[in-house]
DNA sequence: TTGTACGCGTTATCAA
DNA sequence: TTGATAACGCGTACAA
């Protein structure tokens, strides 16, 4: 049984005896076609189960209909909720995603947006990795003329559109709330030292302390490497070893609050009553671990859909004007009070 | 500063005045062209920068480099681990992967399949929704004669090659560990009627059972329908309210398993001692909460990436041959062993 | 060893 | 209102 082939343009004219232009027009509803060939052609395209080859008008069209997305990595609880905002939202609006990693590696991330550009995606949205700043791939997508949004891990020096929280005012918040529970000394299990949020989470963090006249002690603040459960769980030792009245936590992210949570409670310390701690991001297990978690709610589908959205219109733009929108859309974040920080 | 276009081989050929013909072969490495032509085709593609245009080697080589997977949902840790090994050996030849959700509606997974075939993608993975067997939609694949895998969740229905583990093995495996640990009455907490490794689970569940001269009833056993956190916990309710002797509990996925161990947990039900609980997949989570949760390591990444090779394989097999292979790959389990049921 | 010429399916231009 | 024709960039059978 050989596949038959594909029905064209050129075989719908050949069956009706007429020019493969007028089909083409007929089906694509130009208004220089008579309703009688209009209908004779489409009911010929119904009848032989036409579909326009995507390959050719792709060719044509100089587009695929396809966006990029470049994340750090897809198993995260954060990312992946991106990425369902993204496709969700390219769905309604008929695009593919094609996603790539970039393993928080420069190299790959590089690799990646060469890919992409090759491959002539539409356009592209990125979330950096941790060693990433404005680095001349990303300037190449800038000077290329593709439409490009930054989303959550941004660089300050990439000229373009972003969808970002607010981390400054988000840890202020975090660390706000764990003071007005009553906490003196609080330390910070901080995420590493270029990428742009870590940065600012850790100014909200000073921020409230300041606001708060709670001296700054340098000594309470680690940075992560991996930014992982382990060293959530390591660092807390130390901290606690050398500063045994800490009494309260404020991490970059839930999986590592989790790793303070199992150290505090294998050494018995009572959370929140001696210990308050707080995440961030509100990773699905942070609600279903015991103490339930504290953090910040940070809306990733919303985010991943404003992306796309911020992303077509982006497209628009490039088209009608060849100018870039740069526009930063910054989504609001709440702090969820659960029973790691929750003092009657 | 307008954008410059897109170096051709037209350009390269007018620029060196020979041919188009010449320099696509010099690029592509034929041998019918002179070593010196060769060299000087090469270099100028080098100084001008040239790439391939891909949307013309597509429309050209019918092939898009290409796959589509669609999934019930990114925002899981089974199936985020399985997109991730799917990418990886994507990456590594060179393919790129678009990912649609069914978000487990078989309409939305109708739609997606005849997206991805308009698009002509070279491939198709597929991991079925809760209610799919053997569907139109799905025959249509093998009919248009698409390199197709079904991964995970399959239906026996369809010929295609698969990537699956043995459920009714893995489960037997899961009880029978529990029965050793002294359990003798074990519920089990299932996933839904239709798809075919909640069968297979349920199937290795009463083996289990029935290796051990257990006695099966039925009431202890309560399909899911959304398989979620809170099903684990009401239906723990239900069955512990009933039948408080319960000493086990069998959880479809290690979702239901954490609801279960927060039920439990609740009522100061002590686990493992008085009831032990194994879950099913390895979640990230199962292994921070507490009591850390036994369950079965079902490897999602491996499962991708075998996916990905198989399908490859379907390609060649299809191009060469026309006929698929229809090969299946079993991939081991193991039972994890942690807290939730380790009895001395 | 090199080049001519055509085709892939669609769309756009321009003439009829 | 319709159609002839060219064009997109590349690949390839065939001729030179």
């Amino acid at each position: 049984m050989k596949q038959q082939k594909e029905p064209t343009l050129k075989l719908i004219a050949e069956k009706l005896n007429i020019s493969v232009t007028t089909v083409s027009k007929a089906l694509k509803g130009y208004s220089d076609v008579s309703a009688v060939t209009r209908q004779r052609v489409i009911d010929m395209a119904d009848q032989l189960n036409y579909t326009p080859n995507s390959l050719a008008v792709n060719f044509r069209t100089k587009e695929t209909r396809t966006i990029g997305i470049i994340i750090p990595e897809v198993v995260h609880h954060f990312f992946s909720s991106v990425i369902n905002g993204v496709i969700e939202e390219a769905e309604r609006q008929n695009y593919f995603v094609i996603i790539l990693q970039s393993n928080e590696k420069k190299e790959m991330e590089k690799r990646q947006v060469e890919l992409l550009i090759s491959k002539k995606v539409d356009g592209i949205i990125m979330s950096l990795s941790n060693q990433s700043n404005d680095e001349d791939y990303l300037k190449m997508i800038i000077n290329k003329k593709i439409p490009f949004v930054l989303i959550d891990k941004i660089s300050k020096l990439i000229d373009c559109s972003k969808v970002v929280i607010d981390d400054k005012k988000a840890a202020f918040d975090a660390v706000n709330h764990l003071i007005n529970m009553g906490c003196k000394k609080i330390a910070h299990i901080r995420g590493p030292l270029n990428p742009q949020n870590a940065i600012d989470r850790f100014l909200g963090y000073k921020a409230a302390l300041a606001h708060h006249n709670i001296p700054f002690n340098p000594e309470l603040v680690i940075p992560c490497e991996r930014v992982c459960y382990e060293e959530g769980y390591e660092f807390t030792k130390k901290i606690m070893t050398k500063y045994p009245d800490v009494d309260g936590f404020f991490a970059i992210t839930d999986l590592v609050a989790v790793g303070i949570l199992t150290y505090l409670n294998e050494q018995q310390i009572k959370v929140p009553e001696q210990v308050a701690v707080i995440g961030f991001s509100n990773w699905f297990m942070s609600g279903v671990i015991s103490p339930k978690l504290s953090t910040i709610d940070q809306p990733g589908f919303t985010m991943g859909a404003q992306a796309f959205l911020l992303l077509k219109e982006e497209m628009e733009s490039m088209k009608t004007t060849g100018e870039r929108l740069c526009k930063t859309i910054t989504l609001n974040t709440d702090v969820l009070v659960r029973a790691s920080s929750k003092r009657n």
